[in-house]
DNA sequence: ATCCTCCGAGAAATCGATTACACGTCGATC
DNA sequence: GATCGACGTGTAATCGATTTCTCGGAGGAT
């Protein structure tokens, strides 16, 4: 592969020139006719390392999401990834695996590849390396999920909204009894979802008691399986449940058909993510979609903005609902939601 | 951040001792400790940059797919990502969004940042910059895709085994009319499917006519539709349609759904690729499931290979027909297919 | 005609590591 | 006791770019 000082030689120029032309720093006319001539006769393409060590920029952020299977994710990492190449930056996605000892050792290797800025959709609440990330001065930003402790700005949606037009809808199709499949307690985007999910019912005179909040340890869809098999032994089952994750969601109609009972006749559901195929499913399901892509775009922005010294804050985009059919009222029929539902 | 003279500094040594403690190359105990001790009370981490620069080794692997939002694409990536990870090596995952001027885009940044290697799941045919990466001596291995003219190792998996067993089955449950949905004629995966299915069908006396073949020039849903559409508006419509990907399976769906045709009963349905949710849908679905992550592990192997300069050879991993009930026998029941179906 | 300014371009330092080469020390050998 | 190896360590070159500093020449002003 031919360096720059072979291009010099060829244009009969320093290094120092052809550095200059390529980057539109200063030389002129006729000197910089012949280092592109000599540019393009050698096919030269700068080497990013060596720039990157002299300039201390590496054009390349770096994007840790907790599970790269997990639609939502996939399609955030899709979205961060179009916005940051689409600035000129490279990305390095890692995968936490859900797993904060993983995400920690791939945030170790991205320091060490000197990123110019990392985003962070956290494993966990237990990773040191954030708190070190911070203090080596790298440009952080939180996305999707919120880090008690660490001092960076974070993207994520905002659900009240969201489940206050979820309670309004339930309400609405006389479900009395909801309940909720969430994360852990302890978990910061579970509890938020829980808490204003209760309010949301509150207000219509509807209770979410403790024997309604089935939390499971495992994210994926057993764990989903277990707490509505839970729920479907209680004496006085819930109407309606509201999975807090696609994933969980799964195991939940498992359980569901499993039985040989019907969305939405025998219970209704609702989904936490626009997973595309939910579009699709039979029927097709009721969700709150967050606003994936926008998040995606505004974490890049956020920690562009960062890196280039300025101030930026935390950001909060509304999610919304998307009333399809697993709550019992067909999508194009009379729904109290005012926002438009999506065409199929 | 300290760098390598800080730490020399402050064990009273010169920078290249410190170097060779570091990798292991010679010092002994004394000397060791104290650059030990001043590693770790400055806190330092070798600068990868600088070392790349000097070593011409990265430590990065790159990965182009076709799009990150496809389940199949996502599931390789992880393998692949998990594989390179546990090796040393990083991954940089490009999204070609099946644009082949996308891809070179990508293709050429990842060569700019001087990769270890590449590996390609190609968008199409009309790349470029693919004879471009061999030119330039960088490794490349293809992954799933074959791309003619390209000359670099292969990892993909082969339908062969897969397909007859599909005939057998479809012939078996009494479906003598099959359709298939395919990629249009040119492209190297679709044609192969396409051909190994007929020959399939032929050895039990079933002919896949051309009225039956549909083809999209997209690899989306709305094209899954479509075809479907026109298969059922023919005068004798198929009776068992294979989709050579999940997301024009989709689309297939939709239409039977919007029809109110039901899946065995009214057509029997079977998808290539094992996407998450298909072993969950109604009726879960008969799937040719491709050995994702042993494709992924095999494509970071053949990789290294080529990277440690040794020889490496193309490499064909059969896929497997997993029999569910979308072809009207239930998954439990008697099903002509010699291995084992899985669990749900 | 002389001097000053400005501008384009070259020489060389620099980024932070690795590594070839040279040197000094020490123990072993005859 | 001198010579030779082996070994540990330092010096300096090197990777390929960017950037600062400096110089020489052209052109304008006096």
């Amino acid at each position: 592969m031919a360096n720059i000082k072979d291009v010099a030689e060829r244009a009969g120029v320093s290094v120092a020139t052809v550095s200059r032309v390529l980057n539109g720093h200063s030389p002129v006319a006729e000197t910089r006719e012949r280092v592109l001539a000599a540019v393009r006769e050698l096919g030269y393409r700068p080497n990013n390392v060596a720039r990157a060590l002299r300039t201390a920029r590496t054009g390349t952020l770096g994007l840790i999401i907790g599970d790269l299977t997990n639609p939502f994710f996939t399609e955030l990492a899709d979205a961060v990834e179009d916005e940051a190449r689409s600035l000129g930056y490279s990305l390095v996605i890692g995968n936490a695996g859900e797993r904060p000892d993983q995400q920690d050792d791939y945030i170790r290797t991205l320091l060490d590849r000197q990123i110019d800025g990392l985003l962070v959709s956290s494993a966990g609440t237990g990773s040191t390396m954030l708190g070190e990330v911070v203090a080596s001065g790298t440009p952080l930003v939180l996305l999707d999920r919120i880090v008690p402790g660490v001092d960076a700005p974070c993207v994520r949606a905002d659900g009240r909204e969201a489940l206050t037009d979820l309670a309004a809808h339930l309400a609405a199709l006389g479900r009395r009894r909801p309940a909720i499949i969430v994360a852990p307690a302890g978990t910061p985007t579970g509890d938020e979802r829980l808490r204003l999910f209760r309010t949301a019912l509150a207000a219509h005179g509807i209770a979410l008691p403790d024997a309604c909040v089935g939390a499971t340890p495992d994210l994926q869809h057993t764990g989903g399986r277990a707490v509505m098999r839970a729920f479907l032994d209680l004496p006085e089952p819930p109407d309606a449940v509201l999975a807090t994750d696609n994933l969980m969601a799964l195991g939940a109609m498992d359980e569901l058909r499993a039985r040989g009972l019907r969305i939405p006749e025998d219970m209704a559901l609702v989904v936490y993510d626009e997973v595309p195929w939910f579009r699709h499913a039979d029927p097709p399901l009721t969700v709150i979609a967050q606003p994936t892509r926008e998040l995606g775009r505004a974490a890049v922005h956020t920690l562009l903005a960062r890196i280039e010294g300025r101030e930026a804050a935390s950001v909060l985009l509304p999610a919304r609902l998307v009333a399809r059919s697993s709550c019992g009222e067909p999508a194009g029929g009379r729904v109290p939601v005012p926002r438009p539902a999506d065409a199929v």
